[in-house]
DNA sequence: AGGCGCATTAAATGT
DNA sequence: ACATTTCCATGCGCCT
């Protein structure tokens, strides 16, 4: 009994530290940690429970006045009162405002690399016909947003030099730049950390890594707007969607809620918009000439996991969620102040993501049900459940499947280090083979196919690792 | 109905 | 090699 009094104490210690700092990081207070000792000291006191709800600790618990005080005070970082145990190197205040990429910046590359990469690009004049968007002379025309085509599974293969720990801890979210000039990936953690891999960077100077710390959450979704590569929008459970400019070198904040955000997604038609998950189930669109929230809907009575678009026809909208369902929605019939469904899918456990086919004709969920729905048919009428061991526990972010380039695979995490890919031609609909790779030494879970590049695939670990397999044909 | 304790899980880090 | 640490997941079962 002593020993695990010890390690709930332990855990209830560190709990109440992380929370603090966090607390500290969103406040911009970068100091002063003898109080933080004694908060930790006073929690032994308050032997109670192991799990509190987030909110109801910082109002009962959490010495926020002592806080603000300090820096009303104005009182200075003081780093070397800080002990060593409590240090969390990779934390850089934390603004509720704009942020610049130097002062986020927790690596020690140069933005200057990066941003002059990213510009040149976008600034590709092969890409840049015509240019009447006035965007920063990003444009992407003559590109589609995402390309088509087969691929041979066999000649898919792992690449020991597309390897790279992007970032620190759990990835949660990936993406591609949807450029065919450069491989550049984005990825998302835990701690509100984004990192940006540049995988040809080899030849040139540097590990092509570039780290920032722009949120104090975890990062919930990354968009890359085609034709303005130069726009980067991020969001986090901490409630903050920041939209990074490139040339301005700004993580600009263009929203804030209480509530976390799980999920965005854009609307290929309509990229001055920013679709996400708030809370327990709303939807909400941001507009961005505005600047303000142009519609929101209660859409689940969970956290709003994945949010997708159907690219025949982008008036339909697909959503995932904690509840137990995933949602088809038609955003043309909106009746008053409400969404009404056209299709549910219904799950056993949460599902964590739905995402429509490239055609648009198979939706494929993925639940902590132990299953992937594919969801076929004129109206979405057909529902096939594939067996699917998803539970990946508390150190790895939950699987969800995605989609190649085509409508004849799927890619989905698989807890011995492989990936499974699934065939979804109806007299198949199984696993059909697992992609491994003796360099793949921990469990991929979140994935982005390469927008334009068929066969290029990212995956990302528990350990905060970025796979990018590779097909030659 | 809802809050709380607990088991579960993988991989980095420490010895 | 093995042990320790990680500690904004989730479901379940037990308790109010």
């Amino acid at each position: 009994m002593a020993p695990e009094r010890v390690t709930e104490y332990e855990r209830k210690r560190l709990e109440n530290i992380k929370r603090n700092d966090e607390l500290l990081a969103s406040l911009n207070i970068h100091s002063k940690l003898a109080d933080l000792s004694a908060s930790a000291k006073r929690q032994r006191e308050h032997t109670k429970s192991y799990k509190v709800s987030p909110e109801k600790k910082l109002k009962s618990e959490t010495p926020i006045v002592i806080r603000r005080s300090l820096r009303t005070q104005g009182k200075q970082p003081d780093s070397t009162t800080i002990p060593k145990s409590l240090v969390i190197p990779k934390n850089p205040p934390h603004q509720l405002g704009p942020i610049t990429m130097a002062d986020a910046n927790t690596c020690s590359e140069s933005n200057q690399v990066l941003v002059q990469k990213i510009l040149s690009v976008c600034k590709d004049p092969q890409l840049k016909d015509g240019d009447g968007d006035g965007d920063g002379g990003c444009a992407n025309k003559g590109i589609g947003l995402r390309v088509k085509g087969s691929i041979d599974l066999e000649s898919m293969e792992l690449a020991p030099e597309n390897i790279a720990r992007v970032v620190p801890g759990r990835i949660l979210s990936v993406k591609f730049f949807p450029s065919a000039d450069m491989r550049m990936v984005v990825a998302g953690n835990k701690f509100g950390d984004v990192g940006f891999w540049n995988v040809d960077s080899q030849n040139e100077d540097g590990d092509g890594i570039y780290t920032y710390h722009p949120h104090p959450a975890p990062v919930s979704g990354i968009l890359i707007h085609p034709f303005s590569m130069n726009k980067i929008i991020t969001s986090c459970y901490g409630g903050l969607i920041r939209l990074l400019d490139i040339e301005k070198e700004i993580f600009g904040l263009a929203y804030s809620t209480d509530d976390a955000i799980f999920s965005t997604s854009q609307r290929p038609d309509d990229m001055n918009s920013i679709y996400f998950g708030e809370g327990n189930g709303v939807l909400s669109i941001w507009d961005e000439r505005s600047g303000k929230i142009s519609l929101s809907w209660d859409l689940h009575e969970s956290r709003i996991n994945s949010i997708d678009f159907n690219s025949e026809n982008n008036n339909i909208m697909t959503t995932s969620s904690s509840d137990g369902t995933a949602c088809i929605w038609d955003l043309r019939k909106v009746g008053k102040s409400k969404l009404e469904s056209l299709k549910v899918v219904a799950h056993k456990r949460a599902v964590h993501s739905a995402f429509f086919s490239p055609s648009g004709s198979i939706l494929a969920t993925t639940s902590l049900d132990d299953t992937i729905g594919l969801v076929s048919g004129a109206n979405y009428e057909d529902e096939f459940m594939i067996s699917h061991n998803n539970r990946t526990g508390r150190w790895l972010s939950t699987f969800r499947g995605v989609w190649g380039w085509d409508d004849s695979y799927m890619f989905v995490g698989n807890m011995k280090r492989g990936i499974d890919v699934i065939s979804t031609a109806a007299e198949e609909r199984r696993v059909v083979s697992t992609l491994e790779s003796p360099h793949m030494s921990a469990i991929p879970c979140r994935f982005d196919p390469h927008p334009l590049k068929p066969g290029m695939l990212a995956g990302t670990t528990g350990g905060g690792q970025v796979y990018i397999w590779t097909s030659s044909s």
